[in-house]
DNA sequence: GTTGAGCGTT
């Protein structure tokens, strides 16, 4: 019973392709991306009701239905605004084979919590594949971090992988809302629909809010509806991309900080200990964060990442608790709840990093941390 | 008043 595997098509009269399980049953997502690059979850037809469901994907992790993922044929979801055809897809996946392989590039991780480390950087995007190198920017003089880091991938697969798995809308656009409905009000309300990862409500007062979810599909199944918070009937659509400069808009130099962004946070409300270096993801446990982004082919784009939610909203001071405290000598530092990713505006591709890893390492296997 | 801000090299 050790090798078991499920069949995915990449549409419903497709020949199916039989994808390998992991040992607890579930299924990796990066495992679908590498048969189906830019697959964004599954679905299924169900047989009772003869609708398609959805399979449940949480952290890149997509975990059978029932437990149980029987005899059934699961297709392949792409993301909503990337439903290219697939000969598109082999068209330009053509193009990369016949420009030789695709060169990472440092991914640029926004608005992390202040007490992220390197250490939780490299556990959440190890879930989806191996890492070469992870940074959290710091103050130089005090340590602090300057919630924000980078991240490169061994494998430009996975570094598309966490673009595409990224592009999955789970987040969504909340109209009409008041003045009076927080952040917490907001969170708590939402939570009954699904995990919520993050909520942003932009300053000063706009009548609109944003809501990230950790399930795409819970985030799909309320768009549309108008929905009562506070007494006040707020309206739900799907959370657009930002500023995106989309197509090609590539000059020389030039990158606008475009995109999308989501969030993920995690559920976890202890404060104190350390994850320590726990392996999640796959595992299923307790993950740090999980990146959300959207980035469009080639060019800019933003994609959030997870805030550990931290210290817990524990409804107290109206401070916000961050761990490390900031003089707000410098800068006012609001503390980031959710994080974000894009490409690195790098000055040049090429120049990169002294030690080990940059110019001359072949992409194959580097063992940094651990 | 129905679509958000953040960007590395010491």
């Amino acid at each position: 019973m050790s090798e078991l595997y499920i069949r995915v098509a990449e549409d419903e009269n497709e020949e199916p392709m039989e994808i390998p399980s992991e040992d607890d049953g579930t299924v990796l997502l990066s495992s679908v991306a590498a048969q189906f690059p830019g697959a964004c979850g599954l679905r299924y037809k169900n047989p009772e009701s003869q609708c398609m469901r959805g399979v449940r994907l949480v952290e890149g992790v997509l975990h059978a239905p029932e437990n149980d993922w029987g005899n059934l044929v699961y297709v392949v979801n792409y993301p909503k605004d990337n439903k290219r055809k697939m000969e598109e897809i082999d068209a330009a996946s053509a193009v990369k084979v016949k420009r030789g392989f695709q060169k990472t590039s440092d991914l640029i991780v926004l608005g992390l919590p202040w007490k992220t480390t390197e250490q939780d950087l490299k556990d959440y995007f190890t879930t989806f594949g191996e890492v070469i190198m992870v940074q959290v920017k710091r103050d130089s003089k005090t340590g602090n971090s300057k919630g924000f880091g980078f991240v490169r991938f061994t494998e430009y697969e996975t570094q598309s992988k966490v673009i595409d798995f990224l592009k999955c809308s789970r987040k969504i656009f909340v109209g009409r809302c008041t003045e009076d409905i927080t952040t917490d009000d907001l969170r708590q309300y939402f939570m009954q629909y699904g995990e919520v990862t993050d909520v942003f409500i932009p300053k000063p007062f706009r009548a609109f809010a944003f809501v990230t979810f950790a399930d795409d599909q819970v985030a799909q199944a309320l768009c549309g509806e108008d929905l009562i918070i506070k007494g006040v009937s707020v309206h739900i659509s799907n959370a657009e991309p930002k500023h995106n400069n989309s197509r090609q808009m590539m000059d020389r130099g030039r990158f606008g900080a475009g995109g999308f962004s989501q969030g993920y946070a995690s559920s976890r409300g202890g404060l104190g200990s350390t994850s320590g270096g726990v392996n999640y993801g796959a595992l299923g446990l307790n993950p740090a964060m999980v990146a959300a982004a959207q980035a469009a082919l080639q060019s800019s784009w933003g994609m959030m990442l997870a805030n550990q939610q931290g210290a817990s909203t524990t409804a107290g001071t109206a401070t916000t608790t961050r761990d490390q405290t900031y003089s707000s000598a410098s800068t006012s530092y609001s503390s980031p709840t959710s994080a974000s990713v894009g490409w690195a505006a790098g000055t040049t591709p090429a120049s990169s990093y002294s030690s080990g890893f940059g110019s001359s390492m072949e992409t194959k296997s580097t063992n940094w941390g651990m």
